[in-house]
DNA sequence: GCAAGGTC
């Protein structure tokens, strides 16, 4: 028996159906895919199915120094056991064994690493290698005609960056995180890729931040020729004789503009027209479709988890590529053939077919592991696919129409006319041949209509305007040009890139789109830049590559390159040693950095978002607990600090972050006020001073209050909402008056409504809540009648099926408190004590 | 719990 071994299942399926002329059977095995014919085995990896890592005694952050693991083991272990498994069984039954890995530098150590775990169940059964470009009849059936070996030089200059990755990785990680004491999930991380892609974002916020903006005028005026009037711009030569348009000094450009105003002629002394081709676009790698995919609004994630779902149901190619060169085996006529009559992509192919030859464009990138992204013929209907997918399917069809349509022609028209010496130009343009932007629409088409004229010819001058501006600060990166500028760095891989924004997201390193850094990041990135330069440059990438080849060729040893770069780390460990406090400080302080709002009007100290520990967000002073002032955030998604600052209160607003219910609460103060947070009663009952509750981690201070939400409705709520929900039901209309009269029992001053003539007494709001909830209903539940159960409670425990008072006794406050969210079974007992 | 690289 044969095994065969691929990279993913995918690939497993293909070459099983190529192989096996299309006979072949399935079946499972641990939940892995096994393609079975005519005595061989075909199963798919998922990539990578061990990992590197260090022996399990350096696993605690506190007990071991990072130093330490510089020289500390670096192990394998399995990170896929149901495969790895799997692979063991097939292996043990094999007589052969093919490695059908991607064709890559990654793909021949994923190789290497299946070679291992056969070599360990079996010594001596024979194991070879085939390569292919792309996984077609006739790559796959030469690539097994002409099978190969294993190339264990490449493999090592995969492991040897594994290795680096790590130690460089972790050690540093482990110095920060341990300096600023963020031991949690919040760790401060720093690697290789990640770190010079924050630089990158830090540096451009550090020129915007410096960014000094300079004034600077532009003229304009209208134009006309046989009453059509078209716009033109002044312009002069510069000192070193280009066109400028922009005039530095106000006196010239008020003299040029009283001028130009002042005339009602100008004479046209130059007409250039000439003719620009614009060539199709290239074919879509990795960077170029999230790049297109960004340009019709969809993130860097989302265009790739789009485009992985297309390429698993079949409809487009592998979506992880650098290569921009269509192989050989793509027939574009064929492939333009299958969407003939189709009803919208149709029209175009047919179009595209009517030409003598089809020549597609080509990049600069030619790799042997996949092709670039195109359709692959099977063309979803619309049912199958949801209204995002088939837009980029769209996308990436109308890409490859674009790569074997003709190229569009413009033409330019520029005139130049005279008034006493001062120059005005027009540029117009007009697309002469449409050609791939027929078939391609998402690049802009848009025409400037100019007039043909003649040299000499006196056109009428109107509407002269004087623009003052301002020079901008260069603008922030958005997450395709952070991509594609770490492709031309030569950092992270078409399979990583877009990962790597995401980690700096989710790290609290970048906010916002396009991203922001924060000042945690730059306070990372300073820290980086001051003692280890290394991981914060595109330099270490570029010396591992080299390295890397070295291995590759034999002139070098892993453990040579290794070593190497231990020492390297060394050094900078050693130049750490005495700086850990100062570089923990500047890390915390920029971690409250991140948090601030602004000066809290109670204390004049910060507001800072906070974190309950039932896990919620609310602004709370930093000068807790001499200021308890508080002020509370919805309940739904993360809050975002915005940039924009209130002006009335000097606090930055909030953004609450939920996905597509993301929205901008603005100024929690302003929201506060707004939110109507009236006069104060008493203690909350659920959560107050003196709560009923024996739960004594429950007392958080939380007092009720009359609130008037944004729909118009009020109520009696909880000041600590939403932490607290408690909360008692308010009539919608009349003032209310709060009396000075309370309720011995509830500790709560007496309401009064005044509506229309007619005041009435509300009373005690439990009181009245109670009373209310007794006539609803007369068989209903005699909870309320508890202190500190509100209708919120009360409705949760009848879904936990407690009904009543004698439900409650009867039952185990433990089992009550697994079932109902928010109560103890402190509290239940309680209640229980009490009934 | 650390990285980056595969893949889902």
């Amino acid at each position: 028996m044969e095994l065969i071994i691929t990279e993913k299942d995918n690939a497993a399926r293909r070459i099983a159906d190529i192989l096996s002329g299309g006979t072949y059977d399935s079946s499972r095995e641990n939940g892995v895919n096994v393609y079975e014919w005519g005595g061989k085995r075909c199963v798919g990896l998922s990539g990578h199915v061990v990992g590197v890592d260090f022996p399990s005694e350096y696993s605690d952050w506190r007990d071991v120094e990072p130093v330490e693991l510089i020289d500390a083991d670096v192990e394998k272990t399995a990170t896929k056991e149901n495969i790895v498994a799997t692979l063991r069984l097939l292996a043990r039954r094999a007589e052969r064994v093919t490695i059908a890995t991607d064709y890559d530098r990654e793909g021949e150590l994923i190789g290497k690493e299946a070679y291992d775990i056969v070599r360990n169940v079996d010594e001596d059964v024979p194991i070879r290698r085939v390569r292919f470009s792309s996984i077609t009849e006739n790559e796959v059936q030469s690539a097994f005609d002409e099978p190969d070996e294993l190339d264990f030089d490449l493999a090592a200059a995969g492991e040897a960056r594994q290795i680096i990755d790590l130690i460089w990785g972790a050690a540093l990680t482990r110095y920060l995180s341990l300096s600023a004491g963020q031991l949690g999930n919040d760790f401060i991380s720093v690697g290789r890729v990640q770190s010079p892609t924050l630089k990158l974002i830090v540096d451009r916020e550090r020129e915007i931040e410096a960014f000094d903006p300079e004034d600077y005028w532009e003229i304009f005026a209208d134009l006309t020729k046989d009453d059509t009037a078209f716009e033109s711009q002044y312009f002069y030569r510069d000192e070193d004789g280009n066109e400028a348009e922009r005039v530095w000094d106000e006196a010239t450009a008020d003299e040029v503009y009283e001028t130009l105003a002042a005339r009602d002629a100008a004479t046209v002394v130059d007409v250039n027209r000439r003719t620009r081709t614009d060539t199709p676009p290239e074919p879509f790698n990795t960077t170029q479709f999230i790049r297109a995919a960004g340009a019709i609004g969809y993130s860097a994630k989302r265009a790739m988890s789009i485009a992985e779902d297309l390429y698993t149901a079949g409809y487009i190619t592998y979506p992880r590529t650098d290569n921009t060169v269509y192989p050989d085996d793509l027939d574009p006529e064929e492939l333009l053939d299958e969407f003939v009559g189709h009803s919208s992509l149709g029209e175009s192919a047919e179009s595209l077919l009517e030409a003598d030859e089809i020549v597609p464009t080509e990049g600069d990138e030619e790799t042997t592991d996949h092709p670039p992204i195109h359709p692959t013929g099977e063309i979803p209907s619309r049912g199958d696919v949801s209204d995002d997918e088939w837009e980029v399917f769209e996308l990436v069809v109308r890409r490859f129409y674009a790569t074997v349509a003709d190229a569009a022609v413009w033409e330019h028209l520029k005139v130049v006319a005279d008034v006493d010496d001062y120059r005005l130009k027009a540029n117009g343009k007009r697309l002469v041949e449409a050609g791939y932007h027929d078939v391609y629409p998402y690049f802009s088409t848009t025409e400037n209509y100019v007039p043909d004229v003649d040299e000499g010819e006196e056109l009428a001058l109107s509407d002269v305007a004087l623009e003052d501006k301002q020079t901008q600060p260069p603008r922030r990166y958005g997450q395709s040009r952070l991509i594609e500028t770490m492709e031309e760095m030569g950092i992270g891989t078409k399979s990583t890139r877009h990962n790597t924004l995401e980690k700096l997201y989710d790290r609290g390193y970048i906010e916002g789109d396009p991203p922001r850094p924060t000042k945690l990041a730059m306070a990372v990135v300073d820290a980086a830049e001051n003692y280890a330069d290394r991981i914060v440059s595109e330099e270490m990438t570029a010396q591992l590559e080299h390295d890397m080849d070295a291995i590759a060729s034999g002139e070098a040893d892993l453990s040579d390159v290794t070593d190497e770069s231990r020492e390297m780390l060394e050094e900078i460990f050693a130049n750490l040693a005495d700086s850990r406090d100062e570089i923990g400080d500047h890390l915390r302080k920029s971690l409250k950095d991140d948090k601030r709002l602004g000066p809290c009007p109670e204390c004049g100290e910060d507001l800072l978002v906070r974190r309950s520990r039932h896990g919620s967000y609310f602004i709370g002073c930093d000068g807790y607990p001499d200021c308890e002032n508080t002020l509370p955030l919805p309940s739904t998604g993360k809050p975002l600090i915005l940039e924009e600052e209130c002006d009335e209160h000097g606090l930055n607003e909030v953004k609450m972050l939920a996905g597509r219910q993301t929205f901008v609460h603005g100024c929690p103060l302003c929201k506060a006020e707004d939110a109507g947070e009236g006069p104060v009663l008493g203690a909350c009952p659920e959560c107050g001073e003196d709560s009923a509750t024996t739960d004594s981690s429950r007392d958080d201070g939380g007092e009720l209050a009359v609130k008037t939400l944004e729909n118009g409705s009020r109520l009696v709520g909880c000041t600590r909402y939403p932490d607290c929900e408690y909360s008692l039901p308010l009539p919608r209309r009349g003032e209310i008056e709060v009396t000075d009269e309370y309720c011995d029992e509830h500790e709560l001053p007496e309401l009064v409504v005044h509506s229309g003539d007619d005041p009435w007494e509300l009373g005690c709001p439990i009181c009245n809540y109670q009373e209310f909830q007794a006539r609803e209903s007369e068989s209903g539940s005699d909870l309320e009648a508890l202190d500190g159960v509100g209708a919120k409670t009360v409705e949760k425990l009848a879904d936990a099926g407690i009904e009543d008072l004698e439900d409650l006794t009867d039952a185990d406050p433990d089992a009550i408190a697994a079932d109902v969210e928010g109560v103890s079974a402190d509290r239940i007992r309680s209640w229980q004590a009490k009934a």
